[in-house]
Formats: C-alpha cells, sequence, structure tokens
DNA sequence: TTGTATGCGTTATCAG
DNA sequence: CTGATAACGCATACAA
C-alpha cells in the first residue's frame, strides 16, 4: 500500500494538516516543519492520492485532445506539442479519437464527463450544433486548434488559410504557372475548404487569370485516395493544365500518382503543390513543395491557451480568450518547376 | 452539481446500498426494486463518482498504451485495435508516447502509479531491466505487443519475424533475384533486428544463395532517412544487386528515394521490398511490395489478453497468460520486378 | 433481500 | 502558525 498523509504526518509528529499544506501552501509552514516534513515526504515517496483529491474538489488534472484521426500524421505531430506543454503543467492528456464518429464520441463524452477532465482541445474540424451541445455538457473550457468557432466565441490556433492559399497559388504563378487547378475540401467545410479555396480564387484574379468552376474539383475527404480520384476528375476537365494546387498533402500526393499512372512526370509535365507540410511529402520523389503549418507549435500554443482557461476559471475570473494565429511558410521542394526558368 | 447515489437513493425510497447493489451486483435485488431503482437513474442520469470509486477500491479503469512514437502509423494502428477492446469493455486508454525517453517515461510512470491504472500494454520496444523494473513499480499486468519478454515471462502479441522475413527473401529468390541485399534494423534488437536478419540469411542459405557482411546494412534506426543512408552504403558495397530487402516500410521507402536519385528505376533497376505495410507503403510510386503485418488486430489481441489478465487478478487467480503469434502475409505491389519473365 | 455504518485520503474550515 | 474535524461519494461488512 501506498503511504497516505497520515503516515507522513506520524512519522513526522505532525498533523495532517501540515502535511497538506506542505504540499499546497508551503509558505504558510514554519521553515523548520516544513522541512522536517520534506525530509519524511521523500524517505516515504509519498504523493498524494489523485483519487482523494479529486473527490474533494471536482478536478481530474487531465485534459482531453480531441482528434479526427490519430492515424494521420497531421494530428500525431500536434498531439506532440499539446502533451509536451500538459506535461509541464502536471497534467496528463486523455486523447478521444475518431471524433466524427458521433456515437463513439458520446461515448467519450460521457466517460469524460464522469472523470471530470479539466479542459478539451478540439481539433480540425466542424463545429456543428452536435458538438458544442456535448461542449456544454462538459462545462469545461475548449480551445479549438485548426478549426474556427467564432460563432460561438471559442478561441481557436490556427494559421490565416486563406493567406497561406493565396500564398500558395501566387508561388505557382510566380514560377510561370496560368493553367492552375485546386483540389478543394469539401465546399462547406470553413476552413480547409471554404478559405482556402477563397485564397486561391482570390489569388488567380489577382494575377489576371482566368478561374471558374472549370478549374476547381471539391471532395468531401482530403486522403490520399480523394486525392487521386479528384485528380481524374479534374484532369479530364483541364487536360492542358501545368500546375496542381491542394488542399492538402495527402491529396497533392494521391495526384501525383493518378499523373504518375498517366504517364505525366511531375514536375516536368505537371507542378503539384500541397499543404500541411507532414513528413511524408519529404518522403515522395520528387518532394512535394508545400504549405507549413507549425503544427506541434498549434498544439502547444492550443495547450497553453487551454491552461489559461482553466487557471481564470479556478480563480473564477471570466477573461474571454483570444484567439491565436500562427505564421504559415512555403516549403520549397521538386515538386514545382519554374517555367520562366529555361523551357525545355 | 451531478446527482450522487444518496439522491438516487432518496428519490427511489431505497438505501444507498440498493443502489450501489443495482450498479455493482445487480441479481442480488428483488426485481421490482431492481426496476424503480434503474428507472430513477435513468431519470437523474446518475453515474457513479470514479473518484469515489477509485478511493474505495484503487482501481481506475484505465489501462495504458506505452508506444515509442504515436507519429508511426505503425502504433497510431495499433493504438486503434487497443482502444476499441477498451472501449468494449468500459475501460478508457492513456497513452505514454516516446517511451524511449526514460526521463520522460519515468514522469509518465509516477502518473500511473498514483493513477493507479489497471494494466500496460508495452509495445515495439526491446525490454530493457530499466522498464523492467518500473513495471514492477506499478505492480499491474503488463502484455507486449510486437516485442518479446520470454526472459521474464511476459506475454506477448507479435507475428513470427523470423518466419515473415524468411518469406519476404523468398519471395524475391522466386523472382529470380540473387544479389539480394538487407537493410537490417539494429543488430541488438532481438525482433525487428536479429529475427529478422537471421530469417533473410536462412533464405538465401536455404537457397544456395551467398551471404556474407557483404550482403547487409545495419541501422540504429528504422526510419526513412536511416534507409536512405543504409542503402548508400548498401549500394557502394554491392553495385550489382537486383533487390533490396528492408527490415521496415519507411527504410524502404528511404532506400527507393536514394535509387531514384541515383538515377535507379524502381523496379526496372532495382527491386525493393519492405516490411510493415503502412498506409504509406501504396501511397509511394511505385507501390511497396512488402510483408503485412495485422496491426490493429496485434493491438486487439494484446488488449484482450491484458483485460484477460486484469481480470485473473480480481478474482485472485494466477494464471499465467499464453503468448500470441500473429499471422502475417506478402503484399504485392509494383516495386518487385519478376526477372523469371521477359527479360528486358 | 435490504439497510446501517464505516473507511478510503484529501483539503478546507474553524478554533486554538 | 498549527491541529482537530467534517465532507467529498462510494462499496462493503455486518446486522436485521
Amino acid at each position: 500500500m501506498n503511504p497516505s498523509i497520515r503516515d507522513v504526518a506520524k512519522k513526522a509528529n505532525v498533523s495532517i494538516s501540515t502535511v497538506s499544506r506542505v504540499f499546497n501552501n508551503p509558505e504558510s509552514v514554519n521553515q523548520e516543519m516544513r522541512e522536517r516534513v520534506l525530509k519524511v515526504i521523500e524517505e516515504l515517496g509519498y504523493a498524494p492520492n489523485p483519487f482523494a483529491s479529486g473527490l474533494r474538489d471536482n478536478r481530474s488534472k487531465v485534459i482531453v485532445a480531441m482528434i479526427p484521426d490519430i492515424e494521420n500524421p497531421y494530428f500525431a505531430e500536434m498531439l506532440s506539442g499539446i502533451e509536451e506543454v500538459a506535461l509541464s503543467n502536471r497534467y496528463t492528456v486523455m486523447i478521444c479519437n475518431d471524433i466524427q464518429n458521433e456515437e463513439r464520441f458520446l461515448h467519450y463524452v460521457k466517460t469524460f464527463v464522469k472523470m471530470k477532465v479539466d479542459g478539451v482541445i478540439f481539433a480540425s474540424t466542424v463545429i456543428t450544433e452536435f458538438y458544442r451541445k456535448n461542449f456544454e455538457a462538459l462545462r469545461v473550457p475548449v480551445v479549438l486548434a485548426s478549426t474556427e468557432g467564432r460563432e460561438w466565441n471559442l478561441p481557436s490556433v490556427r494559421v490565416d488559410d486563406y493567406q497561406a492559399s493565396f500564398d500558395a497559388t501566387t508561388f505557382l504563378i510566380q514560377n510561370g504557372h496560368e493553367a492552375i487547378g485546386f483540389l478543394s475540401g469539401p465546399e462547406q467545410a470553413p476552413i480547409a475548404g471554404r478559405e482556402r479555396y477563397e485564397g486561391f480564387v482570390a489569388a488567380m484574379k489577382a494575377h489576371d487569370l482566368p478561374v471558374s468552376a472549370q478549374h476547381v474539383v471539391f471532395s468531401e475527404e482530403m486522403s490520399f485516395d480523394a486525392g487521386f480520384a479528384a485528380m481524374a476528375k479534374l484532369y479530364a476537365k483541364m487536360p492542358h493544365l501545368t500546375a496542381v494546387y491542394a488542399a492538402s498533402d495527402a491529396m497533392a500526393i494521391g495526384a501525383m500518382q493518378f499523373l504518375h499512372q498517366q504517364g505525366l512526370e511531375v514536375p516536368r509535365h505537371v507542378s503539384v503543390m500541397g499543404f500541411d507540410n507532414l513528413e511524408l511529402s519529404r518522403m515522395v520523389s520528387p518532394g512535394l513543395t508545400t504549405v507549413a503549418q507549425q503544427i506541434t507549435k498549434i498544439g502547444k500554443t492550443a495547450a497553453e491557451l487551454l491552461f489559461q482557461a482553466i487557471e481564470n476559471r479556478e480563480e473564477e475570473r471570466d477573461e474571454a480568450l483570444e484567439s491565436v494565429r500562427m505564421e504559415h511558410e512555403i516549403i520549397v521542394r521538386g515538386s514545382v518547376r519554374n517555367r520562366r526558368l529555361l523551357e525545355e
């Protein structure tokens, strides 16, 4: 059996309240006594029993990361960032995977309510009434990562997808491309869908290039397979295209696969640009030129924001948190050809 | 505030012990009463407070999955399997990532001891005295996944890496390859290192093919970059090779990248074979021929074994668990050329 | 079969 | 500054 606060108290010849204070409010204890207690704590390897603390003050020192797909490296990376910050705050991170699956999500939320988790980071998924309702049931602070919740006043951490998409498209244009196709995410998704789409369109227009429904294929998914299929459709509409920009790396790589199967070389015949800068994007040949998000840092920042909110709530302050915009960056690899240089 | 067992008791006009029994031992309670209580439970949305239960009987209903790298799709997949089984047993899974990092690992173990987690699944990492000591400190059942602990009598779930490697090599040989190089994992690692290496050597010998130190490069890591570097070394030793077999898909893809940069085409000039069947391996061009482990199923099986052990322990039985061997399978994609067919 | 009473380990309140 | 004690919610030994 682990030593309890009573064991410590007995051995140090003090009351249990003193031991408790040494833990929770050390300055309020006379130095000599404090040292004596600390020594015994050390000797016995005492640590407060979290069940007892939890029972007392209804806090678990656990936060939850809610993500769509742990097998997707994007979220794995984000988790690393979250974990790092949580660890240094002496919190534990629980993962709620596959949040698109409502039944599963509900089951988890129930567990979390019971566990009295102290906060939630919710990633990359469009906030519907369903999710909002469940956030409410949890009655804890929520921070969004790579998604948007202005409508409900939820703080978020994400890049400016519109601007990033604008920059990516501009990069292609600056490399001499004019017939550029876009493989978009779902039309309804505000971030990975609409914002990136609008950034693309705006950049084309800003450079007086034609852009129409012909230039775009929307997909429900943003996966490798979806990219492959979307590229097939796009190619049918735009056989003359010289560049494709995809709203995710996975899609871009799917598109590359399709082009490859058509006997088209990247970047000789068609240039390809992605979005995300997954680990994966440097493993393909040629390396994928893409827009980098600082994913780990998004995770870290979201966690920091969350702890701020948790603290605010503990001190019964009621400051709303600011949302944060992260930087983005274009990573140049080999998949985009500069048509302004030596035309072959 | 959430309803407590007392609220239910009052509203149903029974004692709290009856309510408790309805939860923990329903048959021991008179049907009529049970129904009355259940109805109130429903109405109030009552659920036992896990802190209180935990405090009482020192169990958390949490298991831990200890893995080296959550960003590696292999473990992400395994986690899915573990989670599924845990969920259906009304357990929660906590993830302990980056277990190679001893400091971090220790921090986690401390947390887990305090949390009184009920069991551990430990994946893919060589069991050193350090880990074993910490398992002991946790004093809960441990099941190994994709690693080996016969020495300490720990049950494990994994494929027969020796046989799988033998089969992979044989596949290359049957496709007419003779000058085959092997990119191995760490020489010290019993599974991904030694067993796969020995399987390779045995297959070569079984087919009367020459095999020596010249045919093999060992790497500390089994990553993309390690594969790239190892391939460079191997190619320097064996410029005439017609096939490479790598101990992991990531290495195989790194090797493909190197070959590509040398102007060598896969599989025209060199055939490549991997191990793991990551999602990734079908995204590269050509698709990687590889050895598939049923990773999700390994996770599931490990979790099932663990719950069996937890149950045994609760009932104070002391049956040792059997280890389990999983099937493997060769997945044929485009990266291996059959030299027995039309020689170009 | 049901109810009563106790203790799990902690923290906070209050009295000294 | 320190100590005694109540309360958190539950499960069980024991009594009825």
